[in-house]
DNA sequence: GAGTTTGAAACT
DNA sequence: CAGTTTCAAACTC
């Protein structure tokens, strides 16, 4: 690490700040009085700014925040600080941070504050944190750009902060917390981009990440101002020394720690779903194999380790984790900066930019690799929604949609994701939730061949990755099985593609907007105009709708706190089991068909539904059984939904694997939800699990105190968020039961179901859908009048 | 892939 | 609230 002298120095010079000795010394180190006192306040000035955008933006997907989280669970071990000397750099990052997170880390701020090096520890991890959260930031502030739409630049910021706050894990960031982080983020995020110019010379391996970091960084210190790039390229050049004591520092460090670095980001990339690409490009194939398992465990321990939060031991497991990711993100960032100091050093005036773009096309060669290239940036830029995150990440085809996507596919991470979901889960429990949302489809866009779910997989890679069609193009028939099987559960929100040629995407009709989330390239449909691009359409068209039907958007079936509606329920009488809000009406069907909401939503048909003839295997009107495996249909139907509920719980579980949040999800998602805690949803699906008892309804309480909002893609992040609660009930279902997740997840508003709605849907878990549903919902509550 | 069936959503 | 129309998914071929 540093050396003790270092530490030493700051820690007394912390004591002295006040002190005419402290002045003295100050004066005799031109460094030190910048950063401590202007440093900061910039910083704060800028955090400021920020807080309010994200917070203002609905938009901004969940997806972002869950890519943040992913991304900064694994960052935040880093140590930057103790490199130290940087002292003053480092200690004007730790000043800003703590300025932005003194609310909620007064401790860690004053130690920070009071000694350099004795903050270290506490500050350290926090200081991680932020670091993750800033190379998120940056990205999604790219993607925002990319996206084109103005407003959602805003929300992304409030989004990842969010998201990034409680990833970096604390574990239990309440709402305000992240609130609080979000407002800083700014500030943070130049911060973080010092430390990792510092970081950057010792980074070698890792160059996706890099890349991807970087650019995004590049693109976001852009996007954000001039003067911030400029900031930037004076810390990427400052940072030699620093870089060298890091670099020294990561030799120091154990190799395991290190590959837990590496792992850890790549980890960090899955579950940021919404970033997907980074992650993508972390979970290239060499890494990701090798790391991935190793990264688990990492995840986990560091998670275990950030929710415990306990001192000693913990800090140093999170140090060292995090040092090891940061470390990941040095690297990257040193890939960065090296070549941005090649660049700088041939030009340099423009070096910034230029460096930003370089890194961006690298960015998106490595990108291309696995993704279509487009998407990160250019197409997914999303933005977050969030599905975008979910949503935020789906943003949805071009730019905008793309991110969206993202948010999906923040839900569906990847199989990487999904490996490592488990550990991104608890740590996206920190977060959230919930790439969200959502974040299922980047899971799987990353690695198409994870799972056999894949439906999900289409969904959320439709924006990039393979899309549904893709996926299908390995045989048709195949593909219909496991799209219906998968969808069929629920299909999945993020998955969701339409298929609208009249409604533009605008009317219920199109499952997307039903779900709440934006269209993306999967979709066939045509004229849409369920896209980011037009937010304040599908905004004012979803107020007429919901203003008609207050839950329209709220998830059509509902579970009450027990787990899923299984077939042997009484259908009617349970009120236990999930039942449909509104009840089928089907005539021709049976009830066996997924015209059937009921049965397509998994759920048995009760009394509110008007269907003839019902034998839906679930669970029948008149109350009989759900006979389900009993008739040849149920059994189809059954098996079909057995085996959509498997593929569900699979894809739920993947999900929550992959979800941190994400939305969701994702989604997107994530996703996405999935947004801080949906964020976390929607990154880590994995998070969903925890995001369900605690994301969910954190996230709800955070989004409605945010008083976000207002556009579905502001629900694009509930999806992200949703559909981390829905991961997680589906992972409780999985595991443990459903209710446990229902409840969480459902804050009051979604109660509105008739049975008691106490998760958002039990079908849902089959779907997506269902988790899209439930994200609405959420929207619906934020009321938008 | 095209066409049909189905039932929800939207409209009256 | 009921009836009709519109719509897109689900399904079939």
């Amino acid at each position: 690490m540093d050396t003790p002298d270092r530490n030493q120095i700051s820690a007394t010079l912390s004591k002295f700040e006040d002190s005419p000795v402290f002045n003295y010394i100050n004066s005799l180190s031109p460094i030190k009085p910048v950063k401590s006192v202007p440093i900061s306040q910039t910083f704060n000035s800028l955090s400021f700014s920020s807080p309010p955008s994200v917070f203002t933006s609905p938009h901004v997907s969940c997806l972002k925040e869950s890519r943040f989280l992913r991304r900064h669970i694994p960052v935040a071990t880093s140590k930057p600080k103790v490199s130290s000397e940087d002292v003053n750099k480092v200690h004007t990052s730790e000043e800003t941070l703590a300025d932005s997170t003194r609310a909620h880390h007064n401790p860690s701020k004053l130690q920070e504050n009071t000694g350099k090096g004795i903050s270290v520890g506490d500050a350290s991890v926090e200081l991680s944190s932020e670091h993750i959260k800033f190379s998120v930031e940056q990205p999604q502030a790219l993607n925002y750009n990319n996206c084109g739409s103005p407003g959602y630049d805003p929300p992304l910021c409030g989004d990842e902060d969010n998201t990034l706050l409680e990833l970096p894990g604390e574990a239990a960031p309440g709402a305000g917390y992240v609130q609080e982080k979000c407002k800083t983020d700014s500030v943070e995020g130049e911060v973080h981009l010092q430390e990792i110019c510092q970081m950057e010379p010792k980074s070698e391996g890792s160059d996706c990440y890099w890349d991807s970091l970087i650019p995004d960084g590049l693109d976001m210190l852009i996007f954000n101002s001039p003067g911030e790039a400029e900031a930037l390229k004076g810390l990427m050049h400052k940072p030699s020394d620093s870089s060298k004591r890091l670099s020294d520092f990561m030799s120091l460090l154990p190799l395991s720690t290190i590959h837990n670095g590496r792992k850890m980001h790549i980890v960090d990339s899955v579950a940021s779903g919404s970033e997907h690409e980074i992650g993508d490009h972390c979970s290239e194939p060499t890494i990701t194999a090798t790391n991935t398992d190793q990264t688990q465990d990492n995840l986990a321990n560091v998670a275990l380790v950030t929710s415990n939060s306990n001192e000693n031991a913990n800090d140093q497991l999170v140090s060292v984790t995090h040092r090891a990711i940061r470390r990941r993100c040095l690297d990257f960032e040193m890939v960065n900066v090296q070549r941005k100091n090649t660049d700088d050093n041939s030009n340099p005036g423009s070096s910034a930019s230029e460096s930003d773009e370089r890194n961006v096309a690298n960015d998106k060669q490595l990108l291309p690799a696995k993704r279509n290239g487009n998407f990160q940036r250019g197409i997914l830029p999303g933005i977050g929604l969030h599905l975008n995150a979910l949503a935020a990440l789906k943003e949805y085809k071009g730019i905008q949609i793309e991110s969206l996507s993202s948010g999906r596919q923040l839900s569906l991470p990847s199989s990487t994701s999904l490996q490592i979901s488990t550990s991104l889960q608890i740590s996206t429990f920190q977060e959230h939730q919930h790439l969200a949302l959502v974040p299922v489809s980047s899971e799987r866009e990353l690695d198409p061949s994870d799972n056999g779910l894949l439906p999900a997989e289409d969904c959320s890679q439709p924006s990039v990755y393979m899309t549904g069609e893709d996926f299908n193009m390995n045989s048709p028939r195949k593909k219909k099985q496991v799209q219906r099987k998968v969808e069929t559960p629920g299909e999945t929100e993020g998955c969701k593609r339409c298929n609208c040629k009249k409604s533009k995407c605008l009317k219920l009709y199109c499952e997307c907007f039903a779900a709440g989330v934006y269209c993306i390239e999967p979709c066939s449909c045509q004229d849409c105009f369920n896209k980011p691009v037009h937010e304040d359409t599908v905004l004012q068209t979803r107020k007429q709708i919901e203003s008609r039907n207050p839950l329209a958007f709220a998830p059509k079936v509902i579970r009450n706190s027990d787990s899923v509606p299984e077939i042997g329920d009484d259908p009617n009488k349970t009120p236990a089991s999930a039942r449909h809000k509104r009840g089928c009406n089907c005539k021709k069907s049976s009830c066996l068909k997924k015209y059937c909401e009921c049965y397509q939503g998994g759920v048995g048909c009760s009394i509110s539904c008007r269907c003839e003839g019902c034998k839906n295997a679930f669970g029948r009107k008149d109350g009989s059984a759900p006979v389900g495996i009993e008739t040849e249909p149920e059994e189809t139907e059954a098996s079909g939904k057995g085996v959509a509920q498997k593929a569900l719980q699979k894809t739920e579980i993947q999900s929550t694997e992959d979800h941190p949040d994400s939305a969701t999800v994702s989604t997107p998602l994530r996703l996405s939800r999935p947004l801080l805690p949906l964020p976390f949803s929607s990154k880590g699906k994995p998070p969903r699990s925890f995001v369900t008892t605690i994301s969910g309804s954190a996230l709800f309480a955070t989004s409605q105190k945010l008083g976000k909002p207002n556009s579905l893609w502001s629900q694009s992040k509930h999806f992200q968020t949703v559909p981390d609660d829905e991961m997680s009930d589906i992972l409780l279902g999985d595991t443990s039961p459903i209710t446990c997740i229902k409840t969480s997840s459902p804050n009051g508003k979604r109660i509105s179901s008739p049975n008691c709605d106490l998760g958002s849907s039990p079908s849902r878990r089959g779907g997506r859908k269902l988790i899209l549903q439930s994200i609405p919902s959420f929207p619906s509550l934020t009321p938008h009048p």
